[in-house]
DNA sequence: TGAGAACGTTGACATCGTCAACATTGCTGA
DNA sequence: TCAGCAATGTTGACGATGTCAACGTTCTCA
């Protein structure tokens, strides 16, 4: 890119659409992005973005993934940070994965969404997908192990404390739930009741 | 409405525009709904629908609004029916919300969208998805009072009970769940969990 | 240094949501 | 019965959108 006043080449274009994008899906919704607004915003045409993704699907599905990639960055912290006695650190792993929901509404719509995760000929989405939740089925088995919690199948406990956390998630995005409601004390309920329900002693 | 072949005037509708909205939805997801292709499956004009909706916003609450009438009928059914011992009945709301969802795809991400919910000017929809959650949080305070379940805040406990299954049915319709799985053990996973995180005793 | 690749722009087209003006039909009260 | 109004439907038009083709500009590297 030219540092002086001519800038006829970006310089980062690509990089630009994926911020401005995902800006413009956390301001207005999903509905409010349009590939000309964001050339607007950019200070670029129409259709310079068409040099850098096929289509405006190919665009939400990068934002996608490069939330997966911000949500993993997140999850990992926790992963490496203080080990936590017991159940904590799934909790954590809970936590975190909603909070990044509530701060990230636009990439989370995106990432969970059914538009991104069937265009087959983008897999990138799918394999950083895949892996969060691989890992997740990792930490249940490890979990049930230590004999933590029950021993069922592994794959259906993550699906369940998946969906719970999900099911939370996008509730408050989609904005169902009243907003006189302690967010921290719900998600805080619910992740004690899942790993009370996972949970194999009693 | 004539019964002959001059069909000018359509006689239903306002019914059959819901109905094939409702239709298209299910078969090619939200983005595939124009007004004008409504029109054309009907045999309408671009603009007949709106004479009876404002705008395409107010036909999607409105199909959103018939799917929660449609949700409180199946969910009335099962409170009608046997009553089933200890948490069955929790158990089975669970799973008829979840069967609801899975069948109605296009009505259940309407009726959970940020869109229809933040319409101030159309409270239909406010209200019925208020009843039925209020129904929920009644459940409750029900099994509360028998001892059957812990004893915290209802609205929390009937937030946690419907993100579980909310999310469950949100994967499932969004396609985030790999197809073979087991989706009836998954439902009955879910709900056990659930379940056994809320009980009271030990 | 020059040629092709990479990147950006403008023109154009079909489609969409929506409004205004107009046409047709159904219904209601004199 | 029938005139006229309300309800319902149609066509024309406008601005906005996604996207492609054709074309201009800049960068890079042999």
């Amino acid at each position: 890119m030219s540092l002086d006043g001519s800038a006829y080449h970006h310089g980062d274009l690509r990089t630009a659409l994926l911020a401005e994008a995902a800006a413009m899906i956390d301001e207005g919704g999903t509905s409010s992005v349009t590939m000309r607004a964001i050339g607007r915003r950019l200070g670029v045409s129409r259709s310079a973005p068409y040099r850098h993704f096929a289509d405006k699907s190919a665009l939400m599905v990068a934002v996608a993934t490069a939330g997966f990639g911000h949500l993993r960055d997140r999850l990992e912290a926790v992963g490496a940070g203080a080990p936590g006695a017991g159940m904590e650190r799934l909790r954590q792993f809970g936590e975190v994965y909603v909070r990044f929901a509530l701060e990230n509404p636009g990439h989370y719509r995106l990432m969970y969404g059914k538009e991104a995760i069937s265009r087959e000929d983008l897999p990138e989405l799918r394999e950083v997908a895949n892996g969060l939740f691989d890992e997740l089925v990792r930490v249940v088995q490890s979990y049930q192990r230590s004999g933590t919690i029950k021993r069922q199948d592994p794959q259906l406990q993550a699906y369940v404390a998946w969906g719970a956390v999900h099911g939370l998630a996008s509730l408050l995005i989609e904005g169902q739930i009243l907003t006189d409601v302690d967010v921290d004390g719900l998600i805080r309920q619910t992740t004690s009741t899942l790993l009370d329900g996972m949970r194999a002693a009693c």
